[in-house]
DNA sequence: GAGTGGTCTAGACCACCCT
DNA sequence: GGGTGGTCTAGACCACTCA
């Protein structure tokens, strides 16, 4: 059963969506929303909260919410997973392995991953393409306990975050995400096929299960012009962070 | 006066950023939070949720919520003003205005800023510095209707939005950002001390009021390895959008 | 001053995790 | 089956906006 409030969230959304509430137009008051769908203020809230977290409106006390855009941010949990996101926009996605091999961690791989220097890690190097283009070299270091489930993908599966949902049943619940730009390294100027030293945008995650344990590592590099990162932000609630970068040149 | 959840998630963060409750331990049950912050579920449900919007917990449905990261998300709201969240972050930042002139908006602009074509902007090149090194160039176009103020402040003012805020009491409430990488052309090396076509990462935004009005559209062009933008997300509740590029190469 | 969103309470039921 | 978080209700007071 879906929540009264997610139903909610989805018809004011739809609503949204068609123009019936223009962008800067005002949005009915709680009492009015939850008298025209017979449910408490507090569920109103929740829905709204829902709309707000999209960045589709706006509030603030004392005035009626606001509209602030149209296009539905496409609410996928998937930062994680690039085939995931991309089958959900509608592109043709693909991918291969171009190598795997299991190896120790080094210090700053195992204190990411919650592991010891020196304990198994999985590292493979995939390249993606959108419409059959190369877009994504990924570099990822798997922790040594889900390397097994890795091995026994398929080299030419689109999702590894379905792959090992299938497989395992594990779910990758959080991210953390580190975007910043580099210069093309010889490596990634051959598969990407860019000149050396072209721009390239660059995504070091880590992420782990519901319990908080790392799964893997990655630096994901995309050919530049290829993808973009989008965020609507406000006053109050703000996910993103800007970080001074490191000290050493980008490698 | 603070709300009463403001305040246990502000106990709450410090415990777990004092390490009280390690990375990957449990927090104590929301009856027993409730009990001993002697406040209703609800509202320690709503400090929590602070805290997971800040990416700090996780929680499932029937589980303990678990600690995520210690790393306080410096609640700050600004993705939007480069100079309060540097001085935020405890750098030392400056900035330089180089060029301002008026001028008619274009179509694109216009559209972006809900003006008309030709409608008067104000466009501006500015040049910013942390720990005394230029990192960032800012080319802004300002909405016609708040150029005056822009042109009373002080070209080396180190926060333009600070001073909108004393000047006319105009707060950026909202802003959507879209990221990625591009070469550095002939004026960005130039003025950022690189080399030509060198990767710069890249921030184009529009901000806007509480209403909605937009204010400002910019693109702001960072010097690689200067800074970096962080993000934690989690299987529900993200933020973050990838987008596929335009089709037209980056300019 | 009326309307609106922000906060808080107390209680209820359910879905899910764990043992 | 007991504990836990997710959802929902009904009502209250307050801070703020706007005319």
């Amino acid at each position: 059963m879906t929540a009264r409030y997610v139903g909610i969230a989805a018809e004011l959304r739809e609503a949204i969506v068609r123009g019936e509430y223009a962008v800067g137009a005002q949005l009915p008051s709680e009492a009015e929303l939850a008298a025209r769908f017979a449910a408490s203020r507090g569920t109103v809230r929740q829905a709204v909260a829902v709309l707000a977290a999209e960045g589709l409106v706006g509030s603030r006390q004392g005035a009626r919410r606001i509209v602030l855009g149209r296009e539905r941010s496409q609410s996928f949990a998937e930062l994680n997973s690039f085939a995931q996101w991309a089958r959900a926009m509608g592109h043709r996605v693909s991918g291969r392995v171009l190598e795997q091999r299991r190896r120790g961690a080094d210090a700053a791989e195992a204190a990411r991953l919650a592991l010891q220097p020196g304990d198994p890690v999985l590292s493979v190097l995939r390249l993606r393409s959108l419409e059959g283009e190369p877009v994504l070299l990924e570099r990822t270091v798997y922790a040594g306990w889900i390397a097994p489930a890795v091995e026994r993908i398929d080299p030419g599966c689109e999702s590894v975050t379905q792959a090992l949902y299938d497989g395992v049943g594990l779910v990758i619940a959080y991210g953390e995400h580190l975007i910043d730009a580099v210069a093309a390294g010889a490596e990634d100027s051959r598969l990407l096929a860019v000149r050396r030293g072209s721009p390239l945008l660059r995504q070091r995650r880590v992420t782990t299960t519901h319990e908080g344990r790392p799964v893997e590592l990655s630096d994901d590099r995309y050919r530049a012009g290829s993808v973009t990162f989008s965020i609507r932000n406000s006053v109050d609630a703000n996910p993103l962070v800007r970080q001074v970068g490191d000290l050493r040149p980008a490698q």
